[in-house]
DNA sequence: ATGAAAGCGCTAACAA
DNA sequence: TTGTTAGCGCTTTCAT
């Protein structure tokens, strides 16, 4: 079982092996087009015999470029970030870039030292789900050197890639309003989170743009966006509508969970949903779709949210010297229609 | 806007600023011990004030070693994977190592090429959850020159870190077996991985020990592990009940999505779970404990198998020339008692 | 305790 | 078309 590892063969061993010198075999690597076809196969086929395997480290020293970037996710457990992940790993395979994954754990320091890293290996850039938007951070990160494109939040100085928010909380209320009437009821998360702000304003512009008042939306806030805090939220309804109050014809909520929440705790109690209350999520989790009464829910297009953003930082590298003006694309959420609010 | 990016400094403008040589500098990065208390400051002082940022490109190149790990998964998306993934990035922070995330998709050939990327990158070794545990391809990653650690796969010639399936398998049965009685299901996937099999081997085992039959075990072997391949099954219950012979008293699955699916297929049609039938997953996954009807499931620990993996190539890492005997740790799994079966 | 200098493996002028 | 050669930024003997 003594097993020495062989010394690893170099550039050099393989252009003696081949009779020609190191430059002809980095070239028959890196620009093929330019080396005779004869001398080509024979290179290649030494390389392939002594088992080549080209050091990137050193090319990297040598040309001050990488082929790695940096992925930075507040929680990569999160199905939204490892769906965006999964499309930064696809986009990234596409472009022969390699990933480092950087769990922030929702901790800014970390989040900073991370960064420290990338920067430390030299990465091209660094995708960045940001912990907080403040611009002063953004900034310190951006002085670190390596290119940097957010997801999920808009950058004013900078590229990104995000989800326009309002447009999903628009097309949720429309699809409440055009079925169910006016009277349902919008169950969100706290109002620090700016996605949070986003969806209701879009709810609220539906409103009006029905010749509503969005100040009679009725709101329920709570703070953990959780199954539990949807339960929570439900019994409140069925409290008030004991008390007299009818029960609203829909509920709007800005996340899968809080839904479910909902429809769990007003199922439990025999009202039923969709015939009496209508409920609509957000985000289009795969627990949506494999509910006990499938969610109608604004689906997020996760995956093509990380796999634009590994391109955007592509453009922006390579536009490093070429002029680049940063930019930022938005992608528009749409209606996924299941059970719970047909 | 025009921001040209400031020239780099490097170790030579440290030093020259701090009036020492490279090597000085290079020291109170790395063994700040052997250097006076006097000059190792005014070098960090100097390292503060331009912004100085050390390029381990080159240092590893110099020394041929290198702060960077592969992980490859087959799906990121996937709850099991993502929390290993989850335990990696937390235990590498601590090593201060940088985590190269590979998705493979379930594809073989792109598995290959990834591990192709980690060698060329020269990374310190690789985590793999490999999609096939044929023992030619595993000699050949190996043979690329990373160090290998395999997780939730058994390594005959090599580290690894799994969980026993087989462990996992027995104490579900011996649950249902000791609160229910003997006549429970198996809803099980494919036979040919290798997870399932041990499941069922666990469950028979327990069927031994308490002196009954193995082979009366009565098995569903389902292709697709999903929520509808247990709704299927559970149909497939409800219409030999009708047929005469009597419902199981416990249904044994070796996962939780088809638990959730023969919870769902029962209860839809008026079997309650779990008064008549008590019903056990396996995983544990957040839907386990979100379920409508909270699931009795048997927990893996996936934070401490990737946790434990990087440790483990770590150690193989340093044990390189020191003799490093390779080694397989196991985790046990254990029972979560919910409501699905109490 | 510090400095001088030789590379690590590769790429890219430039020369032939 | 191919070869020669000078580094990329760092670490590490070996002197001093």
């Amino acid at each position: 079982m003594e097993r020495n590892p062989p010394p690893r063969v170099g550039l050099a061993a393989v252009a003696r092996e081949a009779g020609v010198s190191t430059a002809t075999v980095s070239n028959t690597l890196n620009r093929p087009e330019i080396v005779a076809a004869a001398t080509r196969a024979r290179v290649l086929s030494v390389i392939e015999r002594l088992d080549f395997v080209p050091n990137t480290t050193a090319a990297s020293l040598r040309t001050g470029t990488n082929r790695l970037i940096g992925l930075v996710v507040p929680d990569i457990t999160n199905p939204f970030y490892s769906e965006i992940a999964k499309g930064v790993a696809a986009a990234a395979d596409e472009q022969r870039l390699g990933v480092i994954l950087c769990n922030s754990q929702d901790d800014p320091v970390r989040e900073l030292s991370q960064l420290e890293m990338l920067a430390e290996q030299r990465a091209a850039g660094a995708l960045v789900v940001p912990i907080t938007a403040d611009a002063k951070r953004l900034a310190r990160l951006r002085s670190l050197g390596t290119h940097l494109v957010l997801i999920d939040r808009e950058a004013d100085d900078g590229c990104s890639t995000s989800i326009d928010d309002v447009a999903g909380g628009r097309l949720a209320a429309q699809h409440l309003l055009s079925t169910r009437g006016d009277d349902f009821v919008l169950v969100n998360g706290s109002h620090a989170i700016p996605q949070c702000i986003d969806r209701r304003s879009g709810a609220r512009a539906a409103l009006s743009a029905a010749g509503l008042e969005p100040d009679d939306l009725v709101e329920y806030e709570v703070t953990e966006m959780t199954t539990e805090a949807g339960v929570g939220v439900a019994r409140l309804l069925l409290t008030a509508a004991e008390a007299g109050a009818p029960l609203p014809s829909g509920v709007l909520c800005t996340n899968d969970q809080l839904a479910i929440g909902i429809i769990r705790g007003l199922t439990q109690h025999g009202v039923s949903v969709p015939e009496q209350v209508a409920v609509v999520g957000y985000g289009d989790l795969a627990i949506a779709a494999d509910a006990p009464i499938p969610l109608t829910t604004v689906e997020q297009p996760k995956y093509a949210l990380g796999h634009a953003a590994v391109e955007m930082l592509v453009a922006e590298i390579r536009g490093e010297q070429s002029g680049h003006r940063h930019s930022t694309s938005v992608f528009r959420p749409s209606l996924v229609v299941r059970d719970s609010a047909p």
